[in-house]
DNA sequence: GCATTGACGAAGG
DNA sequence: CCCTTCGCCAATG
């Protein structure tokens, strides 16, 4: 039966037909989940989490295919190493990652998260490695 | 198949 | 403190 596959292509389907990155995407998305509310992490802890074999890179991608990941991946608690809110341009409006941390109590000013060090969550150190 | 881009990070000027 | 360059790996053109 010859046929072809006239469904759409969407990053998550496209993750899978590689496998390889499909698990990392998986991975990622199980980190993320895992963060505490209140509490915020970075690409390049997850990574490093992860391995550090891939880099920060890919974390910023996976999170893109998030959106098409179910739900609840909490993407706004994931900002770079600096504590800017790098990705808010990607979310459904600009300001929703701000809110929604606020939201959580945590304090965004400028685009940056107030007391980021404080309010950091390493993977690595909190799950262990 | 090569060149560019990307929600990053570290290092150098 | 700001900007540039390089590395990382995958997706996209």
């Amino acid at each position: 039966m010859s046929k072809k596959t006239p469904k759409k292509n969407p990053p998550i389907e496209s993750a899978r037909s590689t496998t390889r990155q499909y698990n990392f995407f998986e991975d990622v998305y199980a980190v993320v989940r895992q963060i505490p509310k209140g509490r915020v992490t970075s690409y390049g802890a997850i990574a490093n989490y992860l391995g550090a074999k891939l880099s920060a890179r890919m974390v910023g991608w996976a999170m893109n295919a998030a959106h098409n990941a179910r739900p609840g991946i909490p993407a706004h608690r994931v900002v770079n190493r600096n504590g800017v809110l790098s990705g808010k341009a990607h979310f459904a409006t600009p300001d929703l990652m701000e809110k929604l941390l606020r939201k959580e109590k945590i304090k965004v000013e400028e685009d940056t998260i107030a007391d980021f060090e404080k309010l950091f969550w390493d993977p690595v150190k909190e799950l262990g490695l």
